[in-house]
Order: structure tokens, then C-alpha cells, then sequence
DNA sequence: CTGTAATCCTGCGAGC
DNA sequence: TGCTCGCAGGATTACA
């Protein structure tokens, strides 16, 4: 579900929920995540300090006093909240951390279970593995950096866009959205950007994130923040989820089609295809 | 290097 | 009403 926004919020709702706060135990449901809790972390997590929380991509690190971070995947319909200790345990919970006094805790919720808990006793450690995943954040950068890293291959725009060892956290719905903005079909291929495209992508994909943050990110069936609020971006949608509706500026249909294995959605007459290449006569 | 499909899961809406 | 099918904010792997 969640892309860089809604992670965002998660972080940002959390943050003063969890810093300063201890965690004084774990407790682990019996059905496995993507990456199975290990018995060896539980005394690792124990009585340790909240210092900081942070996303990279869509990620989510929760450092502690002893310099190891707690990572957090939400996959599709990750739910990461604190709650009232006394609040009842919805379906599908799955990791529980108990915190400070024990009048709160910290819940994983996670109905498709792809998502992931798992600890880092050292940054070293957690910036390999991050750092094999991860491209660079996709605020602030440098133009130049930008353009060498999206044509660097003949992939489609979209493949590269939801590749997250070129730019770290774009996912579907902001990559559509992103490519509305630029004008640009998403089924072109990267390398045949115009220096102008890129660097108006550039701009879109910065532009559509943070418009998507200052939403709360978008809720489209189950995500919601670190407080439990949905997001409201979704209401602000140009083609996402839009098929068959009017292109927001020029009133044609909004069409979808399966670019790099995930439903792209689109304006043809905003962003045309690339022309095919004429036979020569 | 590409693209595609399958895989990990559950739930929900569309269509019959 | 009840069933099956396809699809869903992600990431990884196998294979052509």
C-alpha cells in the first residue's frame, strides 16, 4: 500500500509517540511475515530507549539507546500504530512491543504479511542492506545526478520509476501520477527523454511526494498513519484509479494498461505514445 | 541487459 | 444470495 508518503506520515505521527519511550518486550504472533522474527532479538529490544525514527525509501528505522534500529517494511497493507494497551488486539496483528509504563504499545499489523519487522544490531549492518536496495532520496537532488541515473538504461519510464535502487521510493500510484505531470507516456522508454523531460520529471516527482505528504499520504482501502488517521491524497488523484474518467485538463478518458508488470494509468492525449519508427521510403 | 510471470498473502468488488 | 475471478500502495526470484 504505502509508498514514500504514507511512510512519511507513519514517521511523522510516530516520532513523538516513540522517541524517549522504552520498549519493554515483544510480543509475536504465530504467523510468519516476510522475515520471521528471531527469538535472539527479544532480549535486544528489551528495556531499550526509543532515540529516533526515520524512513529511507520506504522504509522505516526505529533506532534504539544501544545502536541497533528496528526496520520496518509495510508491504501492501502494513499498519504500524500505538495503541492503548487495554485496546483490543485486531485480526491480523502481528508484532506488539509494549511501551514505557505499559499504558501503550507499539502494534504491526499487516493483513497480506508483506511486510517485515527485523533488527539491525549495528548501522554498518542496516546501511549494506539498505544501501544494496535503495537508490538515493528524491528530494534535493541534483539535476545532473537525476538525468544520469533515469536514461541510464532503455527500460520504460515506469519500470525505472519503481525501481528503487535507481530513486528510493516511488511506487505506483506516484509514479502514474508523476508521469501526468511530466507529460511523458509511461510506457517510454527512459533513455529517450528529452533533457527538458527530465528535468521536468525531476520536478513532478519531488512536486507529487510532497503534495502527497502535506496530504497525509493516500488511503485507498487500508492504510492509515502512525495515529491511525487516513490520508487524503487520493481525492487528488489526476489519473490514478481514474479509468474511464476526465483527464483533469483536457477531459479525454483516462486509460490504463500494464506497464512493467503494474496497471499504469494515463492521459493519451497529454502524454502521447512514442512515435513508431517510420519505414523509410 | 530486457521483459514477463510467478511467488509470498488476504480481502473485496465485479460479474455471472 | 452465492460463487469464482481478478486485482490490489511491494519486492524478489526464476526464466526466456
Amino acid at each position: 500500500m504505502p509508498e514514500l508518503p504514507e511512510v512519511e506520515t507513519v514517521v511523522r505521527d510516530l516520532r513523538p509517540l516513540l522517541v524517549g519511550k522504552a520498549i519493554r518486550g515483544v510480543a509475536v504472533g504465530a504467523r510468519k511475515l516476510r522475515q520471521a522474527w528471531l527469538p535472539a532479538w527479544d532480549a535486544k529490544v528489551q528495556n531499550q530507549k526509543v532515540t529516533a525514527i526515520r524512513r529511507r525509501g520506504k522504509w522505516i528505522l526505529i533506532d534504539l539507546k544501544s545502536g541497533a534500529t528496528l526496520l520496518v517494511h509495510l508491504g501492501m497493507t502494513g499498519q504500524l500504530r500505538v495503541h492503548p494497551m487495554k485496546e483490543e488486539v485486531e485480526d491480523h496483528t502481528h508484532v506488539r512491543f509494549p511501551l514505557g509504563d505499559g499504558k501503550q504499545e507499539l502494534r504491526f499489523r499487516d493483513i497480506r504479511r508483506f511486510g517485515s519487522v527485523a533488527l539491525f544490531e549495528s548501522q554498518p549492518e542496516l546501511d549494506a542492506f539498505l544501501d544494496a536496495r535503495l537508490g538515493p532520496e528524491p528530494f534535493g537532488l541534483d539535476p545532473a545526478l537525476f538525468r544520469e541515473l533515469i536514461t541510464a538504461t532503455t527500460r520504460t519510464l515506469k519500470a525505472v520509476l519503481l525501481d528503487q535502487t535507481v530513486i528510493a521510493g516511488v511506487g505506483n500510484i506516484y509514479a502514474d501520477e508523476a508521469c501526468f505531470l511530466t507529460g511523458v507516456h509511461p510506457g517510454r522508454r527512459a533513455n529517450t527523454l528529452t533533457a527538458e523531460q527530465v528535468e521536468k520529471l525531476r520536478v513532478a516527482v519531488e512536486r507529487v511526494l510532497t503534495s502527497a505528504i502535506a496530504g497525509r499520504g493516500s488511503t485507498i482501502r487500508n492504510y492509515v498513519g502512525g495515529s491511525g488517521l487516513k490520508g487524503t491524497y487520493q481525492a487528488r488523484f489526476n489519473v490514478y484509479g481514474r479509468t474511464g474518467e476526465p483527464c483533469p485538463t483536457c477531459a479525454a478518458a483516462v486509460r490504463v494498461v500494464t506497464i512493467a508488470g503494474r496497471s499504469s494509468h494515463f492521459c493519451a492525449a497529454c502524454q502521447p505514445e512514442a512515435k513508431k519508427k517510420s519505414k523509410p521510403r
